[in-house]
DNA sequence: ACTTACCGTAAGTAATAACTTACGATGAGT
DNA sequence: ACTCATCGTAAGTTATTACTTACGGTAAGT
């Protein structure tokens, strides 16, 4: 998918990742994010709309406060790009492992 | 993990993602990864000595030539840190569009 | 209407990183 | 011993980016 390039860019970010992982409990404004957090509140909008632009986040607006929650869209990307690989390097891991106690002998 | 930092730094770059899926068929020593690519071969040792860092993939010597091949570590690693969301994430999104769905009526 | 709370964006800066060329080291073949 | 092939690392350059402060805009409350 096309948020596979976004997504995996967006989540190299620790800051941006502990962003995002804060929504993990449940949607929360802007406020509720940067709360404790070692950047500036604009720095948090910055990284929102990384991971908006990168199908993680989505938002809405509640009043005068814009609520983030997360999207499962790149999520999905990112989880299908994995699973591509997934099978693949366990089997090899496998007879990796096999080829290695075959010297063993 | 410790790996799931270095992992998902390590695939930002869409350059070292490439060097990564070439070893999806099977290990490759550092040439054949590098050929055809847009960028040097050293270049391609670097993001090669990144993804190890990551436990994306493990090197092993073979003769002069040095084979890469992927490691499920750090692929594990990350699927892991991506399960945590996955499940949440699913049951949040389907409540929010019923939520929608309330509004419709 | 005025103030306050909440938020996104613009501009500028400092640190990071991806790349190049140059070089050195090791193993295989003659 | 010599040459060639293969590879990792060092040094330097350029582009990207994560951050700050300053500002403007909208909604809610009095």
């Amino acid at each position: 998918m096309a948020y596979t390039n976004a997504a995996f860019a967006a989540l190299a970010d620790p800051t941006r990742r502990t962003v995002f992982e804060r929504l993990a409990s449940g949607p929360l404004p802007v406020g509720e994010i940067a709360r404790g957090l070692p950047v500036s509140r604009p720095a948090v909008s910055q990284h929102l709309k990384a991971l908006k632009g990168a199908g993680l986040v989505t938002d809405r607006a509640e009043g005068t406060r814009r609520v983030y929650a997360i999207d499962p869209r790149g999520l999905g990307a990112m989880r299908a790009w994995l699973d591509q690989f997934w099978d693949g390097a366990l089997s090899a891991f496998r007879a990796e492992v096999e080829q290695e106690h075959k010297h063993d002998d």
